[in-house]
DNA sequence: GGCAGCCTGGTT
DNA sequence: AACCAGGCTGCC
C-alpha cells in the first residue's frame, strides 16, 4: 500500500497518482520498471545509471540525492520507506494513468532482451545499417542492452563491435542472440554489475562486475587468448573488444 | 545515422 | 581544473 508520497515537487505527479493505493504487481520489460497499483495507476521507473530503488523499514537521515520518498504499508501493517535516489539524474519516473499507456509505451521498444528470439534479431538487424554494437543500444530494436552488456555479450559471440549490422551472417547473428540472452541471465543471476552505485531494492549491491570479460578491461590481457583488449569510442560509449576473439566475419 | 549535451561524483 | 562515465533525447 503506498500510504503518503514524497517531497519531489518536480516528480510530484509520480506518488500523488498512486497515493492510497495497494501494489497490485511489478512489471519490468527492458531496463524499465512498473509499479501498478490496484486503482489504476502506474509509476514507471528508469533507473538511468545511477538511479536505485530501495525499501527499507526505515530511511536514512540526510541520504543524499533523494529524488522521491514513499511511505509503504506492508501485508501485515508494517511501515516501510522506499526511495529513488539518483545522484547523476539520468533517470526519472513517470506517471501514467491506466496500464493500457504502459503497454502503448512499451510497445514502442523492442522485446525484452533476456528472451530475445533470434528470428527477430535477425530481421531487426537486416534492416539497419550502423554498426552492431549501436544497434544493440537501441532500445527500439531490443530493449534492455547497455554499454556493459553489449560488449560483454559481443565478446562471447566473438563478433567486432563496429561491424555493420546488417553484414553479419546468420550464425553470426544465431550466437549474438544466445549471448545475449546468456550474459542477461548471468548478471541477474548475480544481482546485476555493481561499478559504483546499483543496488538492488534490498540494498544489496550485484557481483557480475567481477565476471566482465572484456568491459572495463582495456589493455588487460584476454581471458580466452592473451591478446591485450583494444578500447575505442563507439556511439559515444566507451568500447572494448578482443582484436583476436571478435572478427568481422564468420568464421 | 552520428553525436552533443544533459548531470554529478570520482579520478587524473 | 579538466576529464571521464553513460541512458536517453533531440539536433544536424
Amino acid at each position: 500500500m503506498l500510504e503518503r508520497g514524497a517531497e519531489s515537487a518536480k516528480r510530484g505527479a509520480a506518488d500523488l497518482l498512486l497515493r492510497g493505493q495497494r501494489i497490485e504487481r511489478l512489471l519490468r520489460h527492458g531496463k524499465q520498471l512498473a509499479i501498478v497499483g490496484d486503482g489504476g495507476g502506474v509509476l514507471c521507473v528508469q533507473l538511468g545509471m545511477t538511479g536505485r530503488v530501495v525499501v527499507r523499514s526505515e530511511a536514512p537521515r540526510g541520504e543524499p540525492h533523494v529524488h522521491a520518498r514513499w511511505e509503504l504499508l506492508g501485508p501485515r501493517g508494517e511501515r516501510k520507506v522506499m526511495t529513488f535516489a539518483d545522484p547523476r539524474r539520468f533517470g526519472g519516473l513517470t506517471a501514467l494513468a491506466s496500464s493500457t499507456v504502459l503497454s502503448a509505451r512499451w510497445a514502442e521498444l523492442g522485446p525484452d532482451a533476456a528472451t530475445v528470439e533470434t528470428a527477430h534479431l535477425m530481421q531487426a538487424l537486416k534492416e539497419t545499417r550502423r554498426a552492431v554494437k549501436a544497434a544493440l543500444l537501441d532500445q527500439n530494436l531490443v530493449a534492455g542492452i547497455g554499454n556493459i552488456y553489449a560488449d560483454e555479450a559481443l565478446f562471447r559471440a566473438g563478433i567486432t563491435p563496429r561491424v555493420l549490422a546488417h553484414r553479419l551472417r546468420p550464425r553470426q547473428v544465431e550466437r549474438l542472440a544466445a549471448a545475449v540472452r546468456e550474459v542477461l541471465a548471468a548478471a541477474i543471476a548475480s544481482g546485476g554489475s555493481s561499478l559504483r552505485d546499483y543496488v538492488d531494492a534490498n540494498g544489496q549491491q550485484g557481483g557480475y562486475q567481477t565476471l566482465h570479460l572484456v568491459y572495463g578491461r582495456e589493455g588487460e590481457p584476454c581471458h580466452t587468448c592473451g591478446t591485450r583488449l583494444r578500447g575505442t569510442r563507439l556511439g559515444g560509449r566507451q568500447t572494448v573488444w578482443c582484436p583476436c576473439c571478435q572478427s568481422a566475419r564468420d568464421t
